[in-house]
DNA sequence: CTGAAAGCGCTTACAG
DNA sequence: CTGAAAGCGCTTACAG
């Protein structure tokens, strides 16, 4: 069996609670004291049982990251800022891919329920009972999941529209917008919005591809959008994967970037990946994002008061992909 | 307060061991109890306290994956199959991003042995002292830790040459090799061993940049790669961020792919990102790796003995940018 | 400043 | 088949 704070206080000659004083830091200890329970310590190699000491505190000092997958630079992204924030706080971070699966969303409301993980971090797409998610402490990203959930977002009406004037300005004439819808209520949803704005205000007819897609079908959505509207001279395309799809679909078709067609992506996972300036695009503020969710849950499972939203912004990065 | 075992005992009018048995399934339980328990498990949605459970059982169900960074393709692609695979057998995934900080990665030895994590996948580039992982188990991935450490690998020198014989039979005469190097022993070495070898079996003279580098100096490796061997005609690129770098860098300088310069990537985490066959590459069996990982080290948390090296093949891509 | 004791919520021999 | 009790390894009032 492993050396427990029982085997300490013995070595030490004191009581188990002043090994936990000296360890915790709670009221003061004795210099002398202290330093016998430190060299006991250090002697039998004692470290701990985190088990022991959550069940006493009920806290497990973990939060759970939910999203669909991980393996998607967003979300990847997302990952490493969340862990990375987290920790500077003491809290470690369980990973979950839902893989759109509800069942383990809501399993994972049942592991707030279980102690298992203190809150969590929750992006999803479906819809969940008030009844589930009550007494969880929770975040989302984009989309307020409940009345009293707090979310991050960022501006994308406003970047959309940016995105755009720029397109605009650039001298595309035939703007189409192409992305996956979200199946749920999602501050995303404005990009198609503030589409729709500028074109009608531009008097330019909308040519749009956004449907409810699995990760995958982007090259189907891209195929159909470029045989629906084959004169589009501009595209905003709004989700990297997406744009990326659509870069080689055009290269292959033998549609020349920018000359034939110039393109805005929408999303902040590429620099990440190569130090390039590839595509002209709309850079989520990710890091921003995953730092500020992470202090957002963690006050809320120490009970502090957390804004309802939380708007970053957006950068435009200027890259090959338009005049 | 939560409702505890107690509550649900009390409620069903039994003992608190007779509850947990229903709910473990360790004996049998008459059955009209059993229907009395569950009755009172639902009407008071009782949620077992799995730090209770755990403590008891010295067990915590989770098991850490430590990677240098997870927001990489490699990485997430990881760490998505080893979260799918452990949730199969029961077990929670700890996600940790080292940032090569070797303090981090130690701490993670610290938290099995405080019974925090059950075990850990250990991605590292760094020495670990015996004496810190011994007693701690642990798996790695293309490197032997430490003698008794179980690894997972792929076959990097037979791919490596099969990539290079490809671009022989493709027509390139100066072939050259990119990559970073790992810090520390590792099957990836065997890439640049494959390269020396087959460049002298065809009496070809070697044209390597090969250095440890951190994550982001890859444009410095490539640019200083294309000046020093300007006259290259095939390109064996490790890693598919280098791969890409060097795609890029290319293309920016003029060169034209395939017909200029073929390459060959050493990787396994494109296709995950957009649905194309963009580079002709060796693939890196990662979901398979992932896999056998995670089941290598729940056999090792559970007692049972397990092989050191376990090897899986690669497969080869051909994309557009050979000829 | 410090020790003895109660208790966190479970599981598991033990005795019946 | 089942209940009472001990114990997992801590933390934290409580009393001194």
């Amino acid at each position: 069996m492993a050396t427990t704070i029982k085997d300490v206080a013995k070595k030490a000659g004191v009581g188990v609670g002043t090994v936990s004083r000296v360890l915790n830091g709670g009221q003061s200890v004795n210099e002398e004291t202290k330093k016998r329970v430190l060299g006991a310590i250090r002697e039998l190699k004692f470290v701990p049982n985190q088990m022991a000491s959550r069940l006493r505190k009920d806290e497990s000092g973990i939060i759970a990251l939910l999203v669909p997958l991980v393996n998607h630079p967003f979300f990847a992204n997302l990952a490493y800022f969340v862990e990375d924030e987290a920790d500077k706080f003491g809290y470690s971070v369980l990973l979950v891919s839902s893989q759109r699966r509800i069942e383990k969303e809501t399993n994972i409301l049942q592991r707030i329920r279980s102690r298992e993980v203190d809150g969590a971090i929750f992006v999803t797409h479906f819809e969940h009972s008030e009844e589930d998610l009550k007494d969880c402490p929770l975040v989302s990203i984009d989309r307020p999941l409940s009345l009293n959930i707090p979310y991050v977002t960022s501006d994308n009406y406003e970047a959309t529209r940016k995105a755009l004037e720029f397109l605009i300005q650039k001298g595309c004439k035939r703007i189409g917008y192409v992305g996956s819808k979200p199946l749920v209520d999602s501050e995303v949803l404005k990009r198609e919005e503030a589409y729709l704005d500028v074109m009608k205000e531009h008097g330019m007819s909308p040519r749009v591809k956004n449907d409810v897609i699995f990760h995958g079908d982007e090259i189907n959505v891209v195929e159909n959008f470029l045989q629906t509207y084959p004169d589009v001279d501009g595209v905003f395309a709004s989700g990297n994967t997406m744009a990326q799809v659509l870069f080689e679909a055009a290269l292959q078709k033998g549609i020349r970037i920018p000359d034939d067609l110039q393109i805005v992506a929408y999303d902040g996972s590429f620099k990440q990946w190569s130090d390039n300036r590839y595509y002209t695009s709309v850079e989520q503020p990710i890091e921003a994002m995953a730092r500020e969710v992470v202090r957002l849950l963690i006050d809320k499972i120490e009970g502090r008061d957390v804004p309802t939203r939380t708007m970053l912004n957006t950068s435009f990065q200027i890259g090959i992909t338009t005049k």
